[in-house]
This record gives structure tokens, C-alpha cells and sequence, in this order.
DNA sequence: CATGGGATTGACT
DNA sequence: GTCAATCCCATGC
């Protein structure tokens, strides 16, 4: 998991008419109390500990559909978390679904916005299904604590492509490790 | 069955 | 910088 979500920076999701390249994810893993499948197996989080390959889609605050992608084999509970990506395809019909709001995709709950991506896609497969993970070359990135949360705040599993401007939010130059891959 | 807490965003001071 | 909107589901009685 703490390779696929480096791994998946650069890689291109598409969803219908509209596509993106990942340049930002976080990891969530079982064994810390951030991650959903840190309760266990319920009929909410069965999904994080099936098979890898599966969207896990659940709606945030009430409003927005995030999306993760399952990682790890069956009987491990861990997700990678997409949270930003670089516009690729149909940008205009991405820019409709927003409604000429700012940031296209630089957001978890914004991209889902801007692909058309709902709650009805929970559990269908990232390679035959109708959200598609494409591989890409691998991309330098840097890591950094996650966002927006307030458990395992100190783990550094937030992945961000070096110099994509479509990240979902700046960070202080300096404080993070140096740029790897 | 009632309640509370979010892996967020956009609008506003 | 602050704050409300709003749905799902885990938890506790």
C-alpha cells in the first residue's frame, strides 16, 4: 500500500468521456485509527479488506463522493485515497459538472464532481469497470502528513507529484522530506 | 431506534 | 481566518 500510493502518481483514471493524471494520494492502512477498516470488518468497510483493484466510494460530510482505490490483498483492510488530479480529457464537460467553480480536480471531493463519479460505483473494478486506473510513468514526488484528518495525524502518507499545480492544497517549502522516485 | 462524527468545499468576515 | 451544509453508517441504548 505504501508503494502503490507513489506508484499510482501518474497514472491516468477515466471515467466516460472525462480522464485524468494522478498527481496526489494518501494511504490508509487497517492498523491506524484514520482508516475506515480500523473498525473491522462492517457492511460499510467490507470492501477495504476484499480483493485489490475495487473503487471504495463513500460520501464525505453529507456532499462529496471520495474515491480510493483498494489496495492490499483479500484479508488486509487498506486503501489509497485519490485526491487530486492534472485534467487530461473532456476538460469542458468537466467544467460544466462544476459549474465554472475554480479547481477543476484538485480535490477529493472536486474530481469526483468533475468525472461524474457517484456512490453507485462503490465496489466495481478500477480495471474492467466503468472507472477506469490506467498505468502512466512514475512521477518524483514528496510526502507529507494527510489532510483534513484528526487521528494518525503524524504519519507522513500523503504523496504529492513535484510541481503539479493541481494539487489539492500547498505546502511549506522545506518542511517535507526531499523528492524520491 | 436515536445520535454523533466525519479522508470537504465554498461562501463569507 | 471562520463556519455551515448534509448523508451514511457505526455505535449505544
Amino acid at each position: 500500500m505504501l508503494e502503490v500510493a507513489p506508484a499510482l502518481l501518474g497514472c491516468v483514471v477515466v471515467h466516460g468521456d472525462c480522464a485524468g493524471v494522478i498527481v496526489e494520494t494518501e494511504a490508509y492502512h487497517f492498523t491506524e485509527p484514520a482508516c475506515h477498516a480500523y473498525v473491522g470488518v462492517t457492511p460499510r468497510t467490507e470492501v477495504l479488506w476484499g480483493p485489490p483493484g475495487v473503487a471504495y466510494i463513500y460520501r464525505s460530510y453529507g456532499i462529496h463522493a471520495l474515491l480510493n482505490a483498494v489496495c492490499e490483498p483479500d484479508g488486509v483492510g487498506a486503501a489509497v485515497l485519490i485526491r487530486a488530479l492534472e485534467p487530461l480529457w473532456g476538460v469542458e464537460l468537466m467544467r460544466a459538472r462544476r459549474r465554472g467553480a475554480a479547481g477543476l480536480t484538485n480535490g477529493p471531493g472536486k474530481l469526483t464532481q468533475a468525472l461524474g463519479i457517484e456512490l453507485t460505483e462503490h465496489r466495481s473494478s478500477l480495471l474492467t469497470g466503468p472507472i477506469q486506473i490506467c498505468a502512466g510513468d512514475p512521477l518524483p514526488y514528496v510526502t507529507g502528513p494527510r489532510i483534513g484528518i484528526t487521528k494518525a495525524v503524524e504519519l507522513p502518507w500523503r504523496f504529492c507529484a513535484v510541481g503539479s499545480r493541481d494539487v489539492s492544497r500547498p505546502w511549506p517549502p522545506g518542511l517535507l522530506g526531499a523528492a524520491r522516485g
